[in-house]
DNA sequence: CGCTATCATGTTAGCGCTAACATCATTAAT
DNA sequence: ATTAATGATGTTAGCGCTAACATGATAGCG
């Protein structure tokens, strides 16, 4: 069996408190008994029983975390920035994935609000209504990352309408006017169907009234990219230029170009989304916005812990911005 | 205050333990109190508390899983398989990170034994004095991860060894005789260095005794790649190879030949390790190694799971193997 | 020197659940 | 009908810790 708080007290010669003490506000004990108490913890070899102490206190180190997916790098780059945070300070990351369902998220939320959180960080700002009262009726901070807006409580993220506006003003600035969105399944990324909608806007500012989509089923992003280029090329001549929902797929269209003999940006420009290290890779090197994806994850995690401790956290919303990165590709 | 199971209990005109039976072994509660605790669950909102559950019981639903890293793909993609099988049976991932720090890890692990884990999911075989005797005296099941060997209890991997040595041997039967190894922080990436010790066995059985490495220090994969890739054209005119530690390296190396004028695999031939989706989509398309990353996850969890029910596992150490996948870089 | 303020430590009770054993109801077997 | 076997439910105690209050030690002051 392992020791408990009461061998750390015996060998130490004071009360189990004491020794609690020791470790939960370590000022209220006396500098001989910490020594003492370090000691007898040292000898019997304790090691802390978190599950007790959070019964007792009704409160837990535990910070869930819930993401749509995990073959997204967006959200491994947040859960890495998330995961520094937490870690640093003593708090326990606990991983939960919807597959873009908002009634598994409902269920997650349930099961850990069982493990009494100290907080909790969810993708988006759209959940299902059950979800909602669940998280209403709990007093503990919560962060919604990735989408700006009226939440829950916090919010830490990028205006992706905006995102989707920047882009296409740039293509149009080049002078692209035929430009197709292409995407993969927006109605599950409804994140990429609000750059799509900035896109509609800024088109609509030029005069453009027309802005066609193509929303292609997912395999591999990559591969969609590369159909997406091929499918474009070949039923519309006239478009000059593409705008991919993603980098991914933005790069498996710049690369599909070499070997289909199609000249970029010449032929066709290409422009992404997110700023992943390939981009700068790839020849033509790609346009692309650079999304603030492991600082969303850092800033949510300091946000959350702030409220934890009662300081002040500042901003509901926190508007992390994005930047456009102007490669070759356009 | 959240209802406990008492409330449940009260309303179901139940005692609590039949309740706590509903939840833990729903067989042994008849079907007609079943319907009216499932009922009373709905009328007062009831949600579990793990946390009492897990003291009670002294073993909670919860999983530590112990990575160096979440910068590299293969790890993400092993927690992914990890995930979904740990999800799908009720078992809660909770997420630790080494940044490849051995004592780091012994700290990580002493934390989540305070968790009363069901389980254990270590990455490698190697781990300090003080991990080793922790864990020794841990009665739960470990998993350790990635390699193959004598471990602490399961293992579920490949063999880097016969990874780098089958690689080496495809590139000699192509008839390339000048092979370098480039790698990044090998010292750090051990399982890479096991892959250069196969690299080595492999151009030894040939007659080779020369196996030049290049250990280069990691910013960025590609960019590392694009480096070596360089470097060793300045440096060895003579090298017809590269045998790269991983695929990001060696597509970084590829989409720098295209800038560099230098044609793979007439000039020179780039291997990889990983199968990772780019490879399939650089022009020439990589050859590589393809790991059972997520089957690693996958298999890691259903071993510990079965060992956590009692059920039999089978091998202790279980080799998930590897595939050549031969592009046109070599 | 006694009184209060402050700091350090102790006592008690209970967090919400489950293990282990106890009891009661039902069925099967003679 | 009686007994034993089985199934369903209940009672009791306690998991290891911390909140809240209680007490004891020490210092500061007039």
């Amino acid at each position: 069996m392992q020791p408990t708080l009461n061998d750390v007290a015996r060998e130490a010669g004071v009360s189990s408190i004491t020794v609690s003490r020791y470790f939960n506000s370590p000022d209220s004990v006396r500098e001989a008994t910490r020594v003492k108490v370090e000691a007898a913890i040292e000898k019997v070899g304790y090691v802390r029983n978190m599950i007790a102490g959070s019964l007792a206190s009704a409160s837990s180190r535990v910070i869930p975390v819930i993401v749509p997916s995990l073959s997204n790098v967006v959200f491994i780059d947040v859960i890495k920035g998330l995961q520094d945070e937490f870690e640093a300070h003593g708090y326990q990351l606990l991983l939960g994935k919807t597959d873009y369902d908002l009634a598994r998220e409902t269920q997650l939320i349930r099961t850990f609000l069982g493990w009494s959180a100290a907080g909790l960080v969810v993708t988006g700002l759209r959940h299902d209504d059950a979800t909602r009262q669940i998280l209403e009726n709990w007093n503990q901070p919560i962060v919604e990352i990735m989408e700006l807006g009226e939440g829950l409580d916090l919010n830490v993220g990028m205006d992706h309408v905006a995102a989707g506006r920047a882009m296409t003003e740039h293509l149009l600035a080049r002078g692209y006017r035929t430009i197709h969105f292409a995407g993969a399944e927006l109605d599950r990324d409804y994140r990429a169907a609000m750059r799509y909608a900035g896109h509609r806007e800024a088109l609509a500012a030029a005069g453009i009234e027309d802005a066609p989509l193509l929303d292609l089923p997912v395999r591999q992003q990559m591969t969609s990219g590369a159909q997406a280029l091929e499918r474009i090329k070949a039923t519309f001549p006239d478009c000059d230029a593409i705008h991919f929902a993603n980098d991914d797929m933005a790069c498996g269209a710049i690369l599909a170009a070499a070997r289909l003999g199609v000249r970029i940006p010449e032929d066709i420009a290409i422009a992404g989304f997110n700023g992943l290290p390939i981009g700068e890779h790839v020849t033509p090197r790609l346009t692309t916005i650079v999304s603030p994806r492991e600082q969303i994850g850092r800033v949510a995690a300091r946000k959350l812990l702030a409220r934890i401790n009662g300081d002040p956290v500042g901003e509901l919303s926190h508007d992390l911005g994005f930047t456009l990165r102007v490669g070759d590709s356009t």
